[in-house]
DNA sequence: CCGCCGGCGGAAACCGGTGTCAGATTGTCC
DNA sequence: GGACAATCTGACACCGGTTTCCGCCGGCGG
């Protein structure tokens, strides 16, 4: 083999006046289902400029009807699909969105993906998932690496990372559309798909005041999550309405965890007289609220009444199932999903888009009633 | 609004004299960690063509030493990164990884997701998720626009889409690398990471003969799902190697869900005499069981052992708490992913990498005893 | 000392799209 | 019918990498 003939690819470094067309007879003329198309193949299918081909699927306006109509007919036609990278390359943009987040909560997370995969592909983006450690030291380089090199075209962040306002200064550094998902206006609200804990820990006041319960007490999240706040608030001021208190002691933080509702549970049975209903901060809280009355025998709802935060699958699994306040979590995913786009696309400042909030509502299942005999 | 303006783009019609060029001169020497750099920047501080900077960023191994350790010392200090979509427009490859699913359990997918996550992104991949139905009528052609479209350099798909025979046969097809998580050999050993089901199912059925159960019924999955196959067959005969059966009557046919476990479990209980134990087909269906015994005041573990598989956080949430398999999903997320990307790259012959499987182990937690009273 | 060979470096083409802008093609009006 | 403006079209450069091809260089044998 004394010649490696090297590809198909022949060049002809010098030779300028010899040919008159760079490539003497098209391969493709006929459309052929199997083989990949460029947009060339496109162009020359409709006796075109690849430039018009490329008009048309960005739809600019500057072309008219008929030729648009029968390129369009042409790529249906072979099934032509532009190559998302080399669009990338040339708009110098990825059509990519991150999304980030630290969350234990698989369900939570799943959800949100989904919903915000739905809306994002019909948009012609993408979506990257990026799960962080928000205590690692590399936390935000690792995520201004993860932006940068994917040339992102905005990032959803989902909390509790997306209530760190060192993350969020640093994304406007670098110019990247962001929406963060939280339970509280802590930033432009153009920014944000909130979620009003606040007046859905009211309605969980009110549904056990209704109830009849007086001794009530909570175990929120922990204070570094705003939704913890905001569900504490709105749940004691909710009650202090009703003429009902929330006392110190009937309060415990927890860390959202099933352990620390246990330990949290534990702690707020040890009272004497003890609350005949416990708020948890959230579902996994309440399953451990559910672990500490089972071994210590106590009996829910008849004993104790129990709400959660959430509606994960879990309050439909636990025995009795779970009274809880259900957050729309995949229409929060689709939500954030349009509105980033919408950042993106330069069309922000409908006042629809400015402000978005979703509310949760009570899902009552069997672990409230009225307070024990 | 008599003209539609299209979109943001604003074009300047006959204005060409004005602007005389885009950039002035080039406006990073200095090494500036604001600022994106590209290969060419690299090859002037190194003084050097962006070829040479190319090689040593592809381990070529036609580079002196001492230029490539003064390359990558630059690389570093500027905190270069190729761009993705340049590059892969040149490969001609995406350096994505698709995950396919349509699996309802969350903490399933999400753990998965983030073992072959980390593994991807080490070996300089991104992982794009793809969940789908695999009842729509678009299901194939919908998997097959992803893939061709986004360019995947391979694909993993999580059971029970893994099982479709046609979407393997089409993956073939299209020449597209893919790892099958599964539960039996179903494929070629070199596509599969598989999970050994049957020897955990034996376990299980070991583990309540020490018991003392006679009485054994199962709660199997859909008979779709390899798995389901697996875990009946794996349980049913490792009963009968010691001298216990599995009747007909004490098998029921569900579908992995938390209802059709309540519902399974419903008819089960009717019999008479009833069941001292009941094998799961998985967390969500023992979930179920604990409902109807709650319902009927069967009392788990002293009247009623349940047995569940997969681990999932719901085991150690039920009251009591759920003895059950656990699968090391985290580890065949990172196992498909070093396996996808070991045929990717052409090295697919080791004997290590041919064939994969993970032996989930039993965790004995409350919710399994001796036959009640 | 010369010529040959192989390793290294650089110019230019290329991947598959898009932006720019001049030129061609319409349509309109006088 | 001709001039002019508005609308469409296409040649060309470019995005940021990789690959091809070629030439330079040094080391070696003759």
């Amino acid at each position: 083999m004394p010649k490696k003939p090297a590809t198909k690819v022949v060049r002809l470094p010098a030779k300028a006046p010899a040919e008159p067309r760079a490539r003497p007879q098209s391969p493709v003329l006929v459309p052929d289902l199997a083989r990949k198309h460029t947009i060339n193949d496109i162009a020359r299918l409709a006796n075109v400029s690849k430039k018009t081909v490329s008009r048309v699927i960005n739809e600019s306006p500057f072309v008219r009807e008929e030729t648009r109509a029968r390129i369009t007919e042409i790529i249906k036609r072979v099934g032509f699909t532009p190559d998302p990278q080399a669009r990338a390359l040339a708009f110098r943009r990825s059509f990519l969105i991150g999304l980030i987040y630290d969350n234990p909560n698989a369900p939570y997370v799943i959800n949100f993906q989904e919903g915000a995969l739905g809306a994002l592909r019909r948009m012609g983006y993408e979506l990257v998932v990026h799960p962080c450690d928000r205590h690692s030291d590399e936390f935000l380089t690792d995520i201004r690496r993860f932006i940068t090199r994917q040339k992102l075209d905005g990032v959803v962040m989902l909390p509790p990372v997306s209530e760190n306002a060192t993350l969020a200064e640093m994304l406007r550094k670098l110019e990247c559309p962001y929406i963060r998902i939280i339970a509280a206006a802590l930033d432009d609200p153009k920014n944000l798909v909130m979620s009003m804990d606040r007046q859905s820990a009211a309605e969980v006041a009110e549904h056990l005041a209704k109830l009849g319960h007086r001794r009530i007490a909570m175990i929120m999240g922990p204070r570094s999550f705003r939704s913890a706040i905001e569900r504490l608030e709105g749940f004691s001021n909710a009650l202090a309405d009703r003429g009902l208190s929330l006392p110190p002691e009937f309060i415990a933080e927890g860390s959202y965890t099933f352990e620390s509702g246990a330990a949290c549970a534990d702690a707020l049975l040890s009272r004497s007289p003890r609350p005949t209903a416990i708020f948890a901060g959230n579902d996994e809280t309440a399953a451990g609220v559910y672990r500490t009355a089972y071994l210590r025998g106590v009996k829910i709802p008849d004993e104790l009444t129990v709400i959660g935060f959430d509606d994960s699958p879990l309050a439909s699994r636990l025995c009795p199932s779970l009274t809880t306040m259900r957050q729309p979590i995949r229409d929060m995913g689709r939500m954030a999903a349009e509105k980033l786009v919408a950042k993106i696309s330069g069309i922000s400042d409908a006042p629809a888009i400015a402000a978005t909030t979703v509310h949760p509502h009570l899902v009552v299942r069997e672990s409230s009633g009225p307070p024990g005999k």
